[in-house]
DNA sequence: TTGATCTACAACCATTTGGTTGTAGATTAG
DNA sequence: CTAATCTACAACCAAATGGTTGTAGATCAA
């Protein structure tokens, strides 16, 4: 089946990380902007420790990393995770795509 | 920020029904062969009834499609949800890409 | 028809999740 | 030094998740 580079956990984690709205919002303004932790939790209507809790779960899904500056901790983005599941999602299109070739050329030899 | 064409739960679903690996090793068996539920369910140790559930999350994501044959349920990929997933993270490095650029003319002009 | 197979769905349970408040330690500003 | 700010972390709570067993309805095979 092949299209496993990454442990089970890791990616339960990562897509995990991914399946909520608030934390979406944080990487894609981490993408752009720099924020730290409190400037995080000003945009959002929760309290800083919930923001706090969606920063750490995209830490453990290595999408974020912070980084201590003064009493502020910078968030910002990682790169590798947010690959590692596209590229998850790239493998199982282009298993669908192997697999219409296959019927097509099943087709044509019928 | 752009980058949601798709309404929040709706990617919340998709990336819930992925952040699981016997639902991403059900997706990958049925983008390959062909499965009943009960086919799928012989797979794993796990009971009939909680393969059951699994697809239907799945189902619930758009990733797959259930289709009755006599008295099987076959399930289907639908590649749909798959795509809309890919295209967000797509969108997430594409987003990257440009933030990059621009740091780069800025430093060019400095 | 009868029995086996496949499915649907309810009820239940332990754990995780996403939120809260509260407390305490660093660091900065005045 | 003192007060404000930022963070870390614990304790708690309601709801969701991932599993179970059990019951019942369709469909197929003999």
């Amino acid at each position: 089946m092949v299209v496993d580079q990454v442990s089970d956990s890791e990616l339960d984690r990562l897509f995990q990380a991914l399946a909520d709205a608030t934390r979406r919002d944080i990487v894609a303004r981490v993408l752009t902007g720099e924020y730290s932790v409190s400037g995080l939790a000003a945009e959002y209507a929760m309290s800083f420790a919930a923001v706090q809790k969606h920063v750490a779960v995209l830490e453990r899904a290595s999408l974020v990393t912070k980084e201590k500056r003064g009493r502020e901790q910078m968030v910002r983005i990682h790169l590798e995770g947010l690959r590692r599941a596209r590229r998850l999602l790239d493998d199982y299109e282009e298993i669908w795509q192997q697999r219409v070739a296959r019927i097509d050329d099943i087709l044509a030899e019928g």
